[in-house]
DNA sequence: GAGTTTGAAACT
DNA sequence: CAGTTTCAAACTC
């Protein structure tokens, strides 16, 4: 409908819809309307909401029908969506309504710009993790399927209690500017007003708008960010609307499309409500008109589950988990999102990816409500992680939990990306989605397999944001971080109480430490006795994967706490004292974040970056910690002396990665990869000492077999060079076992980089065929999913197996259409483009070739595979992701010098190999990456998996042109 | 669980 | 930029 009718009308309508028990809005003309047109029942919804609330799927209908008026629901958001929100997460509700009467009156605690974010957040966590595997337009669907989630879990419960609120909040949000995606959000406000759902639907939606009204991101763009790119083009209205009728529930995997994604979820979230879901996808397709090729991508991924399911799942448990760790890299990706959105379709696609690693962020907002999702998530990823949802999502996303940041951070896999995934994996998906959300909000770094997969996926996601709109991506750095803390405030995990400093600002670390710390102290302290009590599982992680800090004296303000280096807030499960890492403090927090990122652009950017050439075959471990970091790299690289790089001192052995020449370390014996001194020689000079490499890498395998690590891949890899993640992956049985698995192990490595060339094409993976499609036509889907893959590691092993499979076929065209993306990322930023153009020609070719070449081993390729990595990665990772811009030789060589190896030459060398395309692309990219990064410090994490990407595809140019 | 070791982060 | 100190995790007992 239209935005004509004053917000306030509208919000009043709604009001009085929701006001009124659910019930009557079934009652309504539209909801007999829109069941009629659904297959789905509404009553039935509600019971299926298993979520928190109950859903009133049936709302969601009635709903679409209403999508039309977007304006409308952008009105609503506001006022609503601080009750909606609050209901929606039942245990959060309290930090939620804060935040949003932050953001509707005032945002007391949270900048609006967070304010608006963390709704979004939680609208992704909860619906979500569909949607990140889609990545880039995905975010618009995730946000939607939260929505409906949402709706749909809380309206049951909630909408009791909401529906009241709802009403009012609704007239509140008189704002009427919206986009497509406002309309989007509208149409489930008028779920809402039909259902209790609406509330949640309305929530998100609110949020949406509030977000837009903070107006950081033109309506558009942020919708386009946050929900899915093309808002613009996809009206929501029509979109959804479509939906709607079309019983979002089934379709939701395809919608992945921006807009129209967004719609499905939402759909998919009522269908859930009617439970029957019985709608067929087609509905959704022919909802969904969206074109975005990532949403083709998106599509793929969902398709296969129910999106339904996934949503009540996710949000019951996820939005617990989610919330807890809020991403700050997520938000930074979002806001990225948001204005790469804006621009074109292929800036949406971006965009789609940057938003993934949001999911991550929703993750973690999800998470703060309870321990228990904490633990959920961690099973639920594990479980899912292992079964392979989560290895997508995981290489994905990261990234996809944003890539590099997780960074690929992030993301968008990480977050939405990888979630989408999951859903493919059907019923559980959504709930697996959240948890490889939470999972990658949580310190990525630390748990390398997932966590640092999660944290590049945050990188990615901020790349992915990056590229889109590098400079909205920059600026929202620290806007993300806020967002992400906002988000987490909105939801008060843990603290409820907060004492909130509220003005702690960080400004002066320590000052602001002790002052607001020691005030805060008592507050916050989580009581020694726990300290070990959650203790960390295994890694020190919960069990979500996320660690828990034990901070005393730091407040968990600076890099030593592990929470606060991830990006993401404490946890009740942390043991530290005094904790200022908590939505409380959010303003705190992005403050001392600032100042930190503003000493070192890359503080928070994910420590390790996935070789370019990664191989996926790394990736293996469908036990999901399994990933192998063979390609993988510490970016900074460690300085170990007395540890040998064998113990968890080592920050590379930690993330069970290989040491590389930019480590300093003494007496390296990492079982991942020594530091080869060779491996950099070799690199330059091809290096005769193979052998040694095959024998550290043979003892690498040996180790990591022996360890459990294992990924199949790697070992056969290993076996060609301790150092080259590549022939992990490039082990064509490794890169076998990784399609076939149908996740990917996505060894860690190979996940970043072939998560790249992988992610875009998740059936690149498997389907050698698909590589040349993918490389030709996805490019830019290439890039995100290489973001992605980066940031979440695990996860976008399993978006690119599921998407990728699924994707890579039908996608392909839209894929193809990429290409657009490419232009766009020119227009957009430099980053994009060469990235983007990396990896499509390269990311495909890599692959393939890389795993030639692995399997040639011997060859050259894979020396300089090795040497490419090696340096590449220390390069890429090191400055490079950021700063480093043009001179990617310099990076390396900073790289090189450290480690003793020429850098120069491999640098060269690989410039050459790559051909060079590293000469052009790999320069370009990286040019192209170092001023993104320079501009914006949490671009850096996405860089980073650009970089990465960029090296691979480097390299698989390269190999294409000699070929 | 306490104490030690380790290496990164922070500071000078 | 190098050296020192501080910190928290990892590790050992």
């Amino acid at each position: 409908m239209d935005s004509p009718e004053p917000s306030s009308k509208i919000t009043a309508t709604i009001n009085n819809t929701l006001s009124s028990d659910p019930v009557p809005a079934q009652d309504s003309p539209v909801f007999n309307y829109i069941s009629n047109l659904s297959p789905i029942q509404p009553v039935k919804g509600a019971p299926i909401v298993q979520d928190f609330s109950g859903l009133n799927s049936p709302p969601l209908l009635l709903t679409s029908p209403r999508i039309n008026t977007h304006s409308r629901s952008s009105l609503l958001k506001r006022s609503q969506f601080p009750k909606l929100s609050t209901e929606v997460f039942s245990g959060k509700n309290e930090d939620y309504n804060n935040a949003i009467t932050d953001s509707d009156g005032t945002a007391v605690f949270f900048s609006p710009l967070r304010s608006g974010l963390s709704p979004f957040v939680q609208k992704v966590s909860d619906n979500n993790i569909s949607v990140h595997e889609q990545s880039g337009t995905p975010i618009r669907c995730v946000e939607f399927l939260i929505d409906v989630s949402n709706s749909e879990s809380g309206n049951p419960s909630n909408s009791n209690n909401t529906s009241p609120e709802v009403a009012d909040s609704i007239p509140q949000s008189p704002n009427s500017a919206e986009d497509s995606k406002v309309s989007v959000v509208n149409i489930v406000s008028k779920d809402e007003r039909k259902d209790e759902i609406p509330e949640d639907a309305t929530r998100v939606v609110v949020e949406e708008a509030e977000e837009d009204n903070k107006g950081k991101f033109p309506s558009n763009q942020k919708y386009t960010g946050v929900y899915s790119t093309s808002d613009p083009d996809l009206p929501s209205h029509g979109f959804c609307t479509k939906i709607v009728p079309g019983l979002a529930a089934h379709s939701s995997l395809h919608y992945h499309y921006g807009d129209q994604q967004m719609a499905q979820l939402s759909t998919a979230g009522h269908t859930m409500l009617d439970e029957a879901s019985n709608i067929p996808i087609k509905s959704l397709e022919t909802a969904h008109d969206c074109r975005d090729d990532s949403d083709k991508i998106r599509m793929s991924i969902a398709p296969d589950e129910g999106i339904a399911l996934l949503d009540s799942q996710t949000k019951a448990g996820q939005h617990q988990s989610g919330i807890s760790r809020r991403c700050l890299q997520f938000e930074d990706a979002q806001q990225k999102m948001a204005p790469a959105s804006s621009s074109s379709q292929n800036a949406s696609g971006i965009v789609s990816c940057s938003i993934q690693p949001v999911s991550p962020a929703v993750i973690e907002v999800v998470e703060p409500v309870s321990s228990k999702r904490s633990s959920k998530l961690t099973q639920l990823v594990s479980s899912s992680v292992n079964s392979e949802s989560l290895n997508v999502k995981v290489s994905k996303p990261s990234g996809i939990g944003l890539h590099l940041n997780s960074i690929v951070n992030g993301m968008e896999a990480g977050s939405g990306v990888t979630v989408s995934v999951k859903s493919t994996q059907r019923g559980n998906l959504s709930i697996r989605g959240k948890k490889l959300t939470s999972m990658m909000s949580c310190h990525a770094s630390k748990n390398l397999k997932n966590c640092l997969i999660s944290s590049n996926v945050v990188g990615s996601n901020l790349t992915i944001g990056d590229n889109d709109s590098k400079h909205e991506s920059y600026g929202s750095d620290a806007e993300n971080v806020a967002a992400s803390l906002s988000l987490n405030n909105a939801k008060p995990l843990n603290d409820t109480v907060l004492l909130k400093p509220t003005e702690h600002t960080p400004s002066n670390k320590r000052k602001f430490n002790s002052e607001h710390i020691d005030s805060n102290m008592d507050y916050n302290q989580s009581s020694p006795q726990k300290k070990r009590q959650v203790k960390k599982t295994s890694d020190g992680n919960d069990g979500d994967g996320c660690k828990r800090c034990n901070c005393k004296k730091t407040k968990c303000l600076k890099l030593y706490c592990d929470c606060f280096a991830a990006g993401v807030y404490c946890v009740d499960s942390c043991t530290c004292q005094g904790c200022f890492n908590r939505p409380e403090y959010e303003d705190t927090v992005l403050d001392v974040r600032q100042q930190i990122q503003s000493r070192n652009p890359l503080a928070f950017a994910p420590k390790i970056v996935q070789h370019s050439t990664s191989s996926p075959a790394n990736i293996l471990g469908e036990g999901g910690a399994s990933f192998t970091p063979s390609s993988a790299r510490h970016k900074r690289g460690c300085n170990c002396k007395k540890s040998m790089c064998l113990k968890k001192y080592c920050e590379c052995y930690q993330a069970n990665v290989g040491c590389s020449s930019g480590c300093r370390c003494e007496g390296c014996k990492n079982v991942f990869g020594p530091k080869e001194e060779c491996g950099i020689d070799l690199v330059n000079k091809h290096c005769i000492t193979e052998r040694l490499e095959r024998s550290v890498e043979e003892e690498v395998e040996m180790v990591t077999a022996t360890s459990g690590l294992l990924q199949s891949g790697p070992i056969n890899q290993c076996n060609s060079t301790p150092l080259t993640p590549s022939f992990r992956r490039s082990n064509v049985d490794a890169s076998k076992s990784w399609f076939t698995s149908g996740r990917y192990l996505s060894s860690p490595d190979s996940g970043q980089a072939n998560t790249a060339a992988y992610g875009l094409s998740p059936g690149s993976p498997r389907s050698s065929n698909n590589h040349d499609i993918h490389q030709e036509t996805t490019g830019d889907m290439l890039d995100l999913v290489t973001f992605d893959h980066e940031l979440n590691y695990g996860n976008a092993k399993l978006a690119n197996e599921i998407s990728p499979g699924f994707h890579v076929t039908g996608n392909m065209d839209d894929i193809l259409a990429l290409p657009k993306s490419q232009d766009w990322a020119s227009n957009s930023g430099g980053q994009l483009i060469p990235q983007t153009v990396h990896f499509q020609s390269t990311d495909p070719l890599s692959w393939h070739n890389s795993p030639m070449t692995q399997f040639d081993r011997s060859g050259m390729n894979t020396v300089e595979l090795l040497d490419s990595d090696k340096k590449p990665y220390v390069m890429e990772d090191d400055t490079p992701e950021i700063l480093k811009d043009s001179s990617i030789l310099q990076i390396g060589v900073k790289v090189n010098s450290p480690n003793k190896k020429r850098v120069s030459p491999p640098y060269r060398h690989l410039n050459e190999i790559g051909s060079s395309s590293s000469g052009g692309g790999l320069k370009t990219g990286r040019k192209f990456i170092l001023r993104a990064v320079p501009s914006f410090p949490p671009l850096s994490p996405c860089i980073q998996s650009k970089d990465v990407a960029v090296h691979s595809t480097n390299n698989s140019e390269k190999d294409s042109s000699s070929k």
